[in-house]
DNA sequence: TACAATAAGTACCTGATTGGTGCTATTACA
DNA sequence: TGTAATAGCACCAATCAGGTACTTATTGTA
């Protein structure tokens, strides 16, 4: 199902709500749960991971919480993906990776999946969190 | 990580070795399992799964087979894939499906993922069987 | 200085999905 | 009539992802 990994999508969703409220205050995930409707441990989850890999920026403490490290505009799709479910490869034999693909001297394709990720790579690139929020009532 | 399923790599692979080898005789399984590598009873059910799409026409009988049911230039990933896993859909909450999705009213960004999914949907469009044959020494 | 609120980190459990296998029926050719 | 091949099930097993819990670290406040 080219299905992305449940919790990319909730990453998106928490950031795109951190995106409405603007990066001033930290918000906890106490309260972006009640906002979304995420379980909270999730959330919890999700935002660590945000945070660790700079998408968020965490403040620590009481009163602490979580804000966007940067703009919704500059903030790709991409990023938020890479950052949940690793790089984006739509096969797992594709280039570096020489160990599994048991096909690999007779696989007829092979070298050509670059070309296919490329694709793809693109067209998560192409769609920041700003355009996510863009069109709607 | 984005992944295709793999059987959805070995039906690519398999496609494109039956490409290769022109679309006049059918090859049987057992042969195409010696040509990739992969093994008989997996390159069987993925056979079986293209021929039910009309992907791949089959020949019953002895000296049977498979062999490509239009050529490599008209078939593109897409088709394959979603043979192989379904609709392409980067998240499960993409429109018609209301049940599962527990944050229907609250999520902020709700009915922008058909943007996301379009991106990547043409993506796969943009690539035929014949451009992953193209450039191989 | 103590306490409360909150993030950080780690480890574990569980359930769904999917890859893989096997068996039986059916078809066609020699 | 026997053999070679696909068709169509149903089933098993393993991996992986989602979810949960627990512990530690940090900071603000009383």
């Amino acid at each position: 199902m080219i299905k992305l990994g449940k919790l990319t999508g909730y990453a998106i969703v928490l950031m795109g709500q951190l995106a409405k409220e603007g990066i001033t205050t930290p918000r906890s995930a106490h309260y972006l749960s009640n906002k979304t409707g995420i379980p909270e441990p999730t959330v919890a989850k999700v935002l660590k991971i945000l945070a660790s890999k700079k998408l968020l920026a965490s403040v620590r403490g009481a009163a602490g919480g979580y804000k966007l490290s940067k703009e919704a505009e500059q903030t790709s799709i991409a990023e938020i993906v890479t950052a949940l479910d690793g790089p984006i490869a739509v096969v797992t034999c594709v280039n570096g990776n020489t160990g599994p693909c048991a096909a690999k001297g007779l696989c007829p394709v092979r070298g050509n999946w670059d070309h296919l990720n490329n694709a793809v790579t693109s067209a998560f690139e192409g769609v920041s969190l700003a355009n996510f929020m863009a069109d709607r009532g």
